[in-house]
DNA sequence: TTGAAAGCGCTAACAT
DNA sequence: ATGTTAGCGCTTTCAA
């Protein structure tokens, strides 16, 4: 059986598919629909259980009120709190998010987004990825709006809510400076994103505040591809003569993750011989037997204002607006006592 | 500017509609379609940077396209592992996944299979939650094709790819008992739906082949809503006297986190002093200073299936199909020796 | 207060 | 081999 149409009711009513439009989107006030037909379109469409065709809608309207939102990844916990508080707003608002992930792969990256836009969302909400600037300055040219999230990039003026990592990195290595660690090593991603270079100038720039040396060796990068392994030679390498590093700051969950799983191995203790610090939380810290020391960033409000920030950009393209946001420090004890 | 349609193409290029449809849709050969003219269309569209409006298409064809997957909680790293296999599935055939989670919530999940529908899916991939039978008995009382996944509703012959959660959990237990132990608790949520109640009935059914007998107490469940705090108290209860047990098994990753959180803080030693196994497994379990022994779903097979078996559904409604999988066991360390 | 009708962008049957 | 056209279900302007 077909579904039943606003023609399917205007027939049964004996009216014009105008009024029933009206009377479904409950405009019958502004366009003074009689209140007897009214609810007689009503009682039908109930009767018939229609529901409207919001393909048909959107196709005169030109509004799909749907939103895209590419993550680069469902592996992070981080991701995951962005998504909900995304999906909430959007909620709210009437909107509804369709949600892809590029794997940080750029390529992966493009084609989502294209598909994304064959589907004709109003918007999007977008974690660029390594190597995504073209596409980003691409989107920019096109009407669509958009704005970015977590990751900024400072050569193009875009709409983006983001951490400042900066300063997230540098209350973070003072915690350890305060809590009388001197050679504090860092593990950062060999990465060329923005946001991963601002944490590395954050600890650098405590560092020197403080008037410690960033001795050579103690800034690591590991590479994605070969992680798990990359960290384990990163830590051996500062923990051993010569480095002796007596802290070490991890620039992601997932590199503390990996980290830690390697320091079980070597039975080393936290934080007697090694403290530790994590940008970002993970539900796996909870099984250490350490509680771990790390920053939390607000994923409630930046996916809220994230979605908020699009409503505005799409209601009207105004200048970019540019939001940065402060993380917390969560004190545990893998970093030992102030 | 307005975006560029079927028609300015025709226009430019002196021919009807019907034509550029053909040849952006490849259909140029079957209408044969002259060598030329199609390449000039091609051209044409190429620098009017052309994109098909899907929603023109979708209202004509009334095929979106588009499918939706309505999952339980994005929590679970089960869930990520369907997600990612389900969509990767569904690209390869050029399907675009609407994804939602229901929170286990039954109102939630009723209000996002409504948003799904409104929005012309062409098929639903869903984890009915507590409470949604009747749900469920509605859709297949309507056309749209669905597929439910991971959790059996034995009452409604449904297209469906779950576990077998019998024989995993019977399987688990059997396993702790070859380990050498006898006084054996079991976890499990307080919740009503099949798959937890088959997970429990394996532990029992394993118990009773293998001569043991579940002692009153043995089996505990516990509120989803006080998670935390009931795990805790299930344990204590568990191992001190009377009942004594040498092996607790959780019926979800999440109890075993949980579980394994408050062992560490009583400092209890796994496994000398009491085994553990759980039922599916975390990234956090790798944290845990013992490697957990751990029952694990083919949740690649279950995702490419899902969409198979759903693409299949939209192609032609036939009689259900159901398909149950096997679980493995991945053995470390957490229940001691065989 | 209500109705008629154009048209959103596309497909496909039919005509030429 | 190519063009014409109806119509998918809806909104909205204009007329009555």
């Amino acid at each position: 059986m077909r579904k039943t149409s606003l023609k399917d009711i205007a027939q049964e009513a004996g009216v014009s598919t105008a009024l029933v439009s009206y009377v479904i989107n409950n405009k019958e006030k502004e366009k003074r629909v009689g209140k007897e037909i009214a609810d007689k379109i009503r009682k039908i469409a109930k009767k018939l259980n229609y529901r409207p065709n919001q393909i048909a809608k959107s196709l005169k309207t030109s509004k799909t009120h749907t939103i895209g939102l590419v993550v680069a990844s469902l592996d992070y916990r981080f991701t995951n709190g962005i998504v909900s508080a995304v999906e909430a707003e959007a909620r709210k608002n009437h909107y509804t998010v369709l949600l892809g992930s590029s794997d940080e792969d750029a390529q992966k990256f493009s084609e989502l987004i294209n598909a994304l836009i064959h589907r004709q969302v109003d918007g999007l909400i977008l974690f660029p990825v390594e190597n995504s600037d073209n596409l980003i300055k691409y989107l920019k040219k096109h009407e669509l709006p958009f704005v970015l999230i977590d990751r900024f990039i400072p050569e193009i003026k875009t709409n983006i809510i983001a951490l400042n990592n900066f300063k997230a990195a540098y209350s973070s290595t003072t915690h350890i400076i305060k809590t009388g660690h001197k050679r504090i090593g860092f593990i950062n991603l060999k990465n060329s994103m923005f946001h991963l270079k601002e944490r590395t100038r954050g600890y650098r720039q405590a560092m020197k505040d403080n008037k410690l040396t960033v001795n050579a060796g103690w800034y690591k990068e590991v590479n994605e591809k070969n992680l798990k392994e990359d960290v384990c030679l990163a830590i051996k390498k500062l923990i051993e003569p010569p480095l002796n590093c007596d802290a070490v700051f991890f620039a992601t969950e997932y590199l503390t993750i990996n980290g830690l799983k390697f320091l079980n191995s070597l039975n080393i203790k936290v934080p007697e011989q090694l403290a530790v610090m994590s940008f970002d939380e993970s539900e796996a810290f909870e099984l250490f037997y350490c509680p771990i020391t790390h920053s939390r960033q607000p994923l409630e409000e930046m996916g809220r204002s994230a979605m908020q920030m699009l409503i505005g950009a799409m209601n009207d393209k105004k200048a970019a607006k540019q939001i940065f946001l402060e993380s917390e420090i969560i004190i545990r004890k893998s970093c030992g006592e102030t």
